[in-house]
DNA sequence: GTGTTATCGTACCGATCGGTTCGATCTCTG
DNA sequence: CAGAGATCGAACCGATCGGTACGATAACAC
């Protein structure tokens, strides 16, 4: 592809191995752990199955390795949307709701890889990195719901979180939610003004 | 299994169809659609290939025909769920979440079975299906939203759907959020309060 | 130069896949 | 009794699956 492995040791392997990780990527995502075959993933990296063997060990392995660096990067540009809005945490509340929002408008959008992954896969080594992935995802939460003056905030974050994930699956299945994100933005803001503290007047 | 299809012609043909898709449906559920061969299905009817294939044509067809029954079960389940739980919407809106909570706490519990084949199989027919199937779920939301006076009962109930979507995605696959439901019910009657046309006292 | 390492391309493996075919068997209909 | 359907069980099909093996090649370290 873009930029063929050379054939001798030109290159570190650990290079290798995350050209390998990014081309692949894409393809797991859009048609599926079990809708692609090793070859044909192969062929979008152009590498040939022993390098990908010797790498990953298994078709297993790669997609572990996909999913773990997938859910990190994701992790990061969260946080990086939610610290981009300034320091109110309402406004950076709302900032990941948008973020999200323009990622479901993103041609080629299928819902979360890693929760999809877990849904195809609903076993190890998927649903661990699923879970891990939702704790990132809680824990970016729960430091806003705090900053916020929550009464409860481990409460008002997991509510957060499933607004988060429920959005992303409507915005992939439900034709007739346009707008999933926005509409979750709104409820999420909602239940953070009934979730704060009454302050003394 | 249980009650094995008779050699001769003794049955309904119609029998025989729904004999299959029930006792297929729990297979394809906890296995994946693709994690379970054609030959596996037969086994777990006690059926031939022969006749699955007459009264499916193929694979993808029984998929569907599974998926459909299943959307029609649950749809009922969860309408027969609101309307025991008598005329207040409030209390209509909490029971669906209680429902759901009973769901999640199923031994086998993996998931939507609708919304997790359309991630398996991200194209016809199961998109479709998972489309119609949200859609069911948002009519009865929409209606609760209406006789409960909310001011924009539609986006209320959207906001909702998003919540019922979520929480049941986090009960699967995020351990660290235990009562998902119980989480999102609390939610859902937050978003109903704040939601409440500001009659006159 | 020599050896090591990483790679490619291809051929190959056994297993399984979805799907078809066929003769035998059974029951209901007329 | 005779025919029509519906079914079973097993054999069979080509394709594809994940994974392995091997000889050739090219860049590095020494």
């Amino acid at each position: 592809m873009g930029v063929p492995v050379p054939k001798g040791s030109t290159l570190d392997p650990a290079r290798t191995r995350a050209a390998i990780i990014q081309a692949v990527t894409p393809v797991l995502y859009e048609r599926g752990l079990d809708g692609v075959g090793v070859a044909e993933l192969c062929a979008a990296t152009g590498v040939s199955k022993e390098t990908l063997y010797r790498h990953f060990g298994s078709k297993e392995g790669l997609i572990e390795a996909v999913l773990r660096e997938r859910s990190e990067r994701v992790t990061r540009w969260l946080r990086a949307a939610a610290e981009a809005a300034g320091p109110d945490p309402a406004d950076q509340l709302a900032a990941v709701f948008d973020a999200l929002a323009s990622w479901h408008a993103e041609p080629g959008f299928r819902g979360c890889a890693i929760v999809n992954a877990a849904t195809q896969h609903h076993g190890d080594p998927e649903m661990g990195v699923a879970a891990s992935h939702l704790d990132r995802r809680l824990a970016l939460l729960t430091e806003i719901a705090i900053r916020a003056g929550a009464a409860d905030p481990e409460t008002l974050a997991r509510q957060w979180l499933i607004l988060v994930s429920g959005c992303t699956t409507v915005a992939d299945q439900h034709p007739g939610t346009p707008h999933a994100a926005r509409l979750a933005r709104q409820a999420a803001l909602t239940l953070l003004q009934a979730a704060r503290v009454p302050s003394a007047p």
